[in-house]
DNA sequence: TAAACTTGTTTGTAGTACAAACTAGTCTGT
DNA sequence: ACAGACTAGTTTGTACTACAAACAAGTTTA
């Protein structure tokens, strides 16, 4: 229960905001999703996901892919290997942080 | 998972907010914590965790007592039964997310 | 009595989330 | 073939928020 804690526990911000969380947590259940999938499950307006969506791949935590289905785009997301550890850390972290739980 | 289910369960941005997580959690098992206490397990600075506290407090989340202790001021803050009962809905909120729960 | 310390509070700035407005392309009806 | 509606996102302007630096009010020390 020192500073030193929070700093190992230290909620990682990409993840941590409300609207990336949830899309982040589906992304971890259905291993692919596309926009307007995440659009519905997340409540978010369009432009309010496509700026998360930006920020998760930037980060490099999301994968984007954009194929043509029926002459007409549609964007898929997936987690990378490093978003699925950054979502792993990430709960470990809150975890750590709402039990109250000492660490080393 | 729908939409639906967001708005179930949402969470609670006065809560959320990571530095303010720290220190509700903090409250959750201490009882009472003075801002000197705070300030070492949460490892912000002065001027942050005040207006954190603030937020807190006007939220009802947080009770604030200041005391005299050897002529100088002390300010304590506990968790207001409100404020208990947000965090435990927050944390069934934050379950229900990340563990991609379906809910009703 | 001046300088340093304690215990917070206020303030200015930089960053961020948000929805509204926009864009680029497709379909539909006439 | 062309106008209007629809789809699938993107960009933009605003309002909010977290943050640390500067400040304040009092206390202790030299």
């Amino acid at each position: 229960m020192t500073a030193d804690q929070s700093l190992d526990a230290r909620l990682d911000p990409v993840i941590h905001e409300a609207g990336r969380l949830v899309v982040v947590s589906v992304l971890n259940e259905c291993q692919v999703a596309n926009f307007n999938f995440l659009l519905a499950t997340t409540g978010l307006t369009r432009g309010n996901l496509s700026t998360h969506m930006r920020k998760l791949v930037d980060a490099g935590y999301v994968d984007e892919t954009k194929e043509i289905v029926d002459r007409k785009v549609r964007t898929e997301y997936r987690l990378t290997k490093t978003g699925r550890q950054a979502f792993k850390k990430y709960r470990n972290a809150w975890s750590a942080i709402t039990n109250g739980a000492q660490r080393r």
